[in-house]
DNA sequence: GTGCTTGCAAATCGTTTGCAATAGC
DNA sequence: GCTATTGCAAACGATTTGCAAGCAC
């Protein structure tokens, strides 16, 4: 399925500036902040603004396009899969990695279940040094 | 052990401010914010101001004496239980939950270590809707 | 032409910084 | 007295808001 399908199935109307950041979220799958997508983006289409670049990530997470990742405490990182998954940020070099969880149960979800909460989202964070800053 | 042998214990100089600060964290366990600790002491510390509770808090978290929740995107709360354990945040109160995990393996956890990276820190957090505002 | 989208500029607000005053050994 | 801590005021920076202009059906 292409961008413009994915905006339409999800009930969000195509245009421009949403495909292009749509597009730079599967393209770059690397946790992106608003910032980094502007000005990737901001050659190409000039007269994009940074307002656009946030209305439109937060239209993608609402409406579940893309997930807001907080694991950085400075500033929100942007994520096109939407599946709960891990993240590992690395505290040296800022890079985030991901870890897929395949069946697995995370701790903590069944006891607030139990307790009669609603469970919406699910964010796994992991913080350390990275493999490549080791060295 | 009491809050004053803690700070101790974590190389802390203990102060006034400290103390009064270690000791919110511990009589109020419900992930305050920077901000709702300044307003909660500043009665009966007329003179404390919001750059010591940042600093504080900061010198807390780096010692292990508090971990930071960032499990809101707009304001950074913390929690005087350093355990690594489960947050629930309800989208409509803003209220904060904890679940204790006891043992059980977190997903994402062993791939990344299989990876070379390695963890300092693990955060779990959950939102959706509490049971109280469901009524 | 109506309603949604865009984008500039200004505002907001949690947090940090610079630096002088203060406190504690 | 020297060093660490405190606290005020100003700075900072990511994000939001107000609103006018533009676009699409």
């Amino acid at each position: 399925m292409n961008s413009y399908d994915i905006l339409i199935s999800h009930d969000i109307k195509p245009s421009v500036q949403r495909l292009a950041i749509l597009e730079y979220l599967y393209a770059y799958p690397t946790h992106p902040t608003a910032d980094e997508i502007y000005n990737a983006l901001s050659p190409s289409i000039p007269t994009l603004s940074k307002t656009t670049v946030y209305n439109t990530l937060k239209l993608f997470t609402l409406n579940k396009v893309a997930q807001a990742i907080t694991i950085d405490e400075h500033t929100e990182h942007f994520d096109g899969d939407t599946s709960v998954h891990a993240h590992f940020l690395c505290k040296k070099c800022g890079k985030i990695y991901d870890a897929t969880i395949k069946g697995e149960t995370i701790p903590g979800e069944d006891k607030f279940k139990d307790e009669g909460h609603i469970i919406n989202e699910a964010y796994l964070y992991y913080k350390g040094i990275c493999k490549d800053c080791q060295k």
